[in-house]
DNA sequence: AGCCAGGTTGCGG
DNA sequence: CCGCAACATGGC
């Protein structure tokens, strides 16, 4: 299948640090999991090239990319700001992923105070060990249930250290209480971010990567330690900074985190 | 060896 | 409400 982009750049979006799921081939050519299936994606020119096992619809790519969201619009409203128009023009193309909200929440529940690189490695290990096999030695991400029931000596394996017990009971509290995390981004944003934060592991910041990242809340602004420092340089109180951000794109101040991110682990800025 | 990594928790003030 | 130490683990 082939579709064609325009304002999308694979290799920046799939390198931001936002999903930990996909491998790099070779240069523009990733492959990994959507909707548990397996695709292989090469960006040539304006072109996407997507084989996938099994088939993929191309309306869950474009979900997934956000392929049809304003993104002039978006540059615009956030290249308001000097130093986001430096980086919108540098990194052109970047967008935020649509993901699996399970999915999501767990691997982002695994990267508190963590490395994007052991992160990978983790989700890696995990979905071999409790995945569903898709091909070859791809396997998918695992189900809620399975993970609750996972042996200690899997999840020691997957490196996952002390954060194995925020795994274990956040899927327990999931199972056990009924849980559909899909009802969570139908409500508002203070809503969904105190529902979030009920769950063990999930915090200010954690909680507002899974919304933006997989729930649509467009005006999430995760605040790691890149944000932080981003904000110390840029406000007098950190706090008023990010607050002041987020009231002043108009509901899209999750892209402009995603690009001074991207920008500053670049180090393109400093 | 020592510091850092897409932070959260549980404590004391 | 706030600040703060502890927390597993691998890479550099």
């Amino acid at each position: 299948m082939n579709i064609i982009v325009k304002d999308f750049n694979l290799a920046y979006t799939l390198e931001s640090g936002q999903c930990f799921n996909f491998k790099k081939e070779r240069e523009n050519k990733y492959f990994g999991i959507i909707k548990d299936k397996f695709v292989i994606i090469e960006q040539i020119g304006d072109v996407l090239q997507i084989e996938s096992t099994p088939k993929i619809r191309e309306e869950d790519i474009r979900e997934y990319f956000n392929l049809d969201i304003d993104y002039t619009k978006i540059l615009e409203i956030i290249s308001r700001d000097s130093k986001l128009k430096k980086l919108t023009e540098k990194y052109r193309g970047l967008r935020v992923i649509n993901q699996d909200e399970y999915e999501c929440m767990f691997s982002y529940i695994i990267s508190s105070f963590n490395s994007v690189t052991k992160i990978k490695m983790s989700i890696e290990i995990l979905s071999k060990k409790l995945g569903a096999h898709i091909l070859g030695d791809i396997y998918s991400f695992p189900r809620i249930e399975i993970l609750k029931n996972a042996s200690l000596d899997i999840l020691k394996d997957a490196k996952l250290g002390y954060r194995d017990r925020f795994v274990i009971n956040s899927a327990k509290k999931i199972i056990d209480e009924n849980i559909n995390i899909y009802d969570i981004k139908k409500l508002d944003y203070d809503t969904a971010k105190k529902k979030l934060k009920e769950f063990d592991g999930i915090g200010d910041k954690v909680s507002e990567c899974i919304m933006l990242y997989s729930m649509n809340f467009h005006n999430a602004f995760p605040e790691d330690v890149w944000i932080n420092r981003y904000l110390k340089g840029e406000f007098k109180n950190t706090r008023e900074g990010k607050i002041s951000i987020q009231n002043s794109f108009e509901g899209f101040a999750g892209w402009a985190q995603l690009f001074i991110y991207t920008g500053l682990r670049d180090k393109f800025l400093d």
